[in-house]
DNA sequence: ACGATACGTTTCGCCCTGCGAAATCGCCGC
DNA sequence: GCGGCGATTTCGCAGGGCGAAACGTATCGT
């Protein structure tokens, strides 16, 4: 409930988070986050996206944004609302002028993303759209599920989190709450690809991915030469996760305490959605400081409340992102808004 | 066969057909589709969207593409490419200048379409990407399956070619080939709303969408005063329905011939997918001009052809259009171009 | 630890591109 | 064949966009 209500609500996500990012960073500094006179200037603090720093402040822009593009950007989201859009359709919704409209037009027409012509009367968007979309489904979307409640978790118990996708024949970690947390452990990991059958993402993954899957990827490892992957091997895997499988939706895996570091152990669940497994989170902590018997209450548990807030953040944006070409409304109207009664 | 081979190929659709749009014009001017020396100037005849002559031709174009624009869209389609984008991975792939990738950047995150934070390293999409595809599925796409197919058969048979959607209550005429058929009655039928129960469209829809879609229109045809739709009525239209059902996958509705103009009549089919119709097809043409027994060779045939085209259209772009979130290769790799290894 | 190196970001002044009011053009309906 | 509507084009001005070069801030190797 706490999650996110409805996909429009999603842009709206990185403004919240931007909003949290003074008290991210006061968090990082040690400092109560006490407000401070918004009328002061602030130290000036950029944050670059290779900065180990915490969140980048949304603040300084050294470029104002290029007119032309918001203008065009506005008038291709006119078209894919009106459909079938004419100049003075679109010249209603935006209040552009209309030569401003015909240019940005021309010009996406002349990118293949607007088609135009008398037998439909109008302009209308062409499937190279899908160019300026495709690449969200995946780790994108995942991210934008997560970024809030990793956060927020981070904070709570203060370890970092990790969100990483399958990459081939490993997992591919691709977030990390390092950078605000007190106690991260290196650098960065973000771009590391622990392995499938040691790392606790890798075995969190293969542990509930759908079977037909998880078959086809140990008949992969078996094949690969690069894996030390005999039969035994594979016994005991099989073994491990199906005791991993039988803990039920609730079960967390563990990283083989033979890996480094062995000073700290990592726990992942997987994030899911049908079921199918889109990534997994995990936590790492010191293995001393956090005795055996607390690790239920002060990991695990948490750990799992997160996952359902991001499972649920999920659902609502893959609900989103696979709109049904045809909706099933009541009568729907509105493919045409040409009608002209 | 003949039709699309891959949702990419589609950027082409467009490009295709412009190129036979001289033809197209010339055909509509009756006069033989001579070559004419290319070099002479042709008579700078410029078509506009409220035009009734053919198609739009794509040479002159009074404003140049707006530089800006291009550029802010081919950074958006690399981020898109890489999932996490850094300033010099989108500079490798499209060659601009860093200065120019970051402006973009700022400008297409103040839109709210990318995030960046060190927490993932890079930039990214966001979900708002969406609102740049969401009007494709509809009709776009489904104009953009069937504008090439539908053209060649009025070419072919002469007669105009119609398309429309469920809209409401009735169905939307969205597209018209009467600007190339030699024999269009009228000028234009773009945006009629032909009936549901009597026309030629809106029995096709009713006959083949989903027995629940159809359930819950009459339900609604029912319960709306506006519509005479007594048990009688009803009982006839479902009876109707039925028989057209069972004339199999290739059947085919004609207009109410009580309805206007009397002189011609109207045949329609179905454009479906999975078990879905998208949209209809239909042949208007003078009664007297096709003697019935020739009515099966002369028009259902070419098109229920039209109508096969279309379909493998339609299920190509459909494919395309709701990409699967994760692609079921033998090993994905890609989602995370960030991996080190 | 400390430079070396790589990468992200910003500055700044020139110049050209994009701007939009107004004019033009083509269709439609009468 | 005229008037009105909507699409498209013209054209001269000026502000927006450009990118080479400079500048911080990280990471890496030793």
């Amino acid at each position: 409930m706490e999650g996110l209500r409805h996909p429009e609500d999603m842009a709206n996500l990185d403004q919240v988070l931007a909003a949290r990012a003074a008290s991210d960073n006061a968090l990082r500094q040690g400092k109560p986050s006490q407000e401070k006179p918004s009328q002061e200037k602030p130290p000036a603090q950029r944050c670059r996206t290779n900065s180990r720093r915490g969140l980048s402040d949304p603040g300084k822009r050294s470029y104002p944004p290029v007119q032309s593009v918001k203008r065009a950007l506005e008038v291709l989201r006119a078209v894919n609302r009106l459909r079938i859009a004419s100049v003075t359709a679109i010249h209603a919704t935006t209040h552009l002028p209309k030569p401003t409209i015909i240019r940005m037009l021309e010009t996406l027409m002349a990118d293949g993303y607007v088609a135009r012509d008398n037998m439909f009367g109008g302009y209308r968007v062409t499937c190279r759209v899908h160019e300026l979309t495709k690449g969200y489904d995946g780790i994108s979307m995942v991210i934008e599920a997560s970024r809030v409640p990793a956060i927020e978790l981070t904070q709570r118990i203060k370890w970092p989190i990790g969100i990483g996708v399958l990459d081939g024949d490993a997992i591919s970690i691709q977030f990390w709450t390092g950078a605000i947390s007190p106690w991260a452990h290196t650098n960065t990991v973000l771009g590391l690809r622990p392995t499938l059958l040691s790392s606790a993402m890798g075995r969190a993954y293969m542990a509930y991915c759908p079977e037909e899957e998880r078959e086809k990827i140990l008949a992969c490892l078996r094949d690969d030469p690069h894996h030390e992957f005999d039969a035994q091997t594979e016994a005991d895997f099989r073994q491990l996760l199906s005791r991993l499988r039988s803990t039920g939706k609730a079960g967390f895996a563990v990283r083989d305490p033979r890996t480094e570091p062995k000073q700290m152990t990592t726990l992942a669940m997987p994030l899911m959605f049908d079921d199918r497994v889109l990534a997994t989170i995990s936590v790492s902590f010191y293995k001393t400081a956090v005795p055996l018997q607390n690790i239920s209450a002060q990991i695990v548990a948490p750990l799992g409340e997160t996952r359902r807030k991001i499972e649920e953040n999920l659902a609502l944006l893959m609900r989103g992102a696979g709109a049904p070409p045809v909706e099933a409304g009541r009568l729907p109207t509105g493919l045409a808004p040409l009608s002209p009664g």
